[in-house]
DNA sequence: ATTGAGTTGTCACAGGATTGTCACTTGATT
DNA sequence: AATCAAGTGACAATCCTGTGACAACTCAAT
């Protein structure tokens, strides 16, 4: 048994096709109709991952998305949209979403995401955080502590976050972490790097006004480091 | 040098945009307005990058995609199509293409997904340390040492030092680093020069009276050698 | 060899550019 | 309403760059 997927979805054509998909793939697949009743399914049950539509009757999906998230984070949630819907990817990444898909979909590219996704979270459990300094960080569940004790980060914190541990070492311009980080839509000023960094030093450096890990390389840029090596 | 974009479209008018938002950049850039024209060019240079139109007189530029990741994968492929084109994302992954941008676009955006592509195949493909005498040189990081021991550089001398590791040997007058490394709307007087020239023996060579790396050209310029070969 | 004009090495300092930090506005969400 | 995150602008602190002065040097003509 290669898994189980939970489908929450009111198009009833669209239920029978990816449910064709994934049992052809050898998945169990769990529907639900409503956001609702796909809340009370994910609760009664242990899938393996969501394909959650955003427009459903009812319940906004996005409440359900939340509400997933909240409960059991470590279970990927593949958004299904109309374009518009996406137009901001940060929304998604407020909302816990993994990844989307958007309408029409092809129905391989959904499959390919959905495989990802579950690829990615048994790679998540298996190694639970990162890490650096006296500080972890669970990126699955958007957690993170310092010293044992629990940070609050923002959407964009933890964005900004994840591509500085993905990238250390190197010195990164503020242009390079405003396109990789919000977007290559979204033209905030460079004051805003350095805003958010300070954010990040407040929280996570141990003595923010002499920051070890998120180190400023004057007239460049900045530079993660894990730790001081002499 | 910053590289060379290959650009295959067909309609001259975007040639003309991508032409000249790209030489503004400090690329070198080639064109060709058939998938035919493109694939040769492909084949005779080495681009750094390639900006790709999907319908191309004569041959797809689908075709035109396999074909470059068929015969040098490395090299990074940006597409640009109409919306309608790109509805099946997964059809540009099966391509090999490694980013869109969506007619109309922003030249920003382009710009920024051709440079963020080059950056990523820089960094999977290799980031060979450059060095000379006892100094190794990571200008990814925009890291130091010498003789093991870690020098600090400012950014502007960065790019100095990278200007003469590129162009070993040949006589760099203050006029082409001016222009070169200091950029073409800068005009300092050439004792600037001198004294950058002064920054990085201290820093860099072992007995900065008597400079074996960076070398003067008396009434000439600069000669940057690599090591001292008798 | 000597001389002198032109060129370069070196230093210190002022001005400018970059960054840290805070307070405020805006817009979204509750 | 109230709260929170994000972006912007202002100010101060900090660092770097460019400039000028003078000494040392090079080269060529005498």
């Amino acid at each position: 048994m290669m898994g189980m997927i939970l489908v929450t979805e009111d198009d009833p054509r669209i239920v029978k096709v990816l449910v064709r998909l994934f049992t052809a793939e050898g998945y169990e697949v769990k529907s639900a109709g409503t956001g609702k009743e796909g809340l009370e399914l994910f609760e009664a049950s242990t899938p393996d991952a969501v394909v959650l539509d955003l427009m459903l009757p009812g319940m906004s999906g996005r409440e359900v998305c939340k509400a997933m998230k909240m409960s059991r984070p470590e279970v990927p949630v593949i958004v299904l949209s109309a374009i518009s819907e996406v137009a901001d990817k940060v929304l998604l990444l407020e909302l816990g979403a993994d990844d989307y898909v958007t309408k029409p979909f092809s129905p391989r590219e959904l499959l390919a995401r959905v495989q990802a996704a579950i690829r990615r979270t048994r790679r998540a459990v298996s190694r639970p955080a990162a890490g650096f300094g006296d500080v972890q960080i669970d990126f699955a569940c958007m957690k993170a502590t310092r010293a044992g004790k629990p940070i609050t980060l923002t959407a964009h914190e933890f964005k900004l976050l994840r591509f500085f541990l993905e990238n250390p070492e190197r010195v990164l311009s503020r242009d390079e972490l405003l396109n990789e980080v919000w977007g290559y839509n979204a033209y905030p000023s460079t004051r805003t790097v350095d805003n958010q960094i300070l954010k990040l030093r407040q929280k996570l450096e141990e003595n923010p006004a002499n920051p070890i890990h998120f180190c400023t390389v004057y007239g460049a840029g900045y530079r993660f480091v894990h730790a001081t090596q002499e």
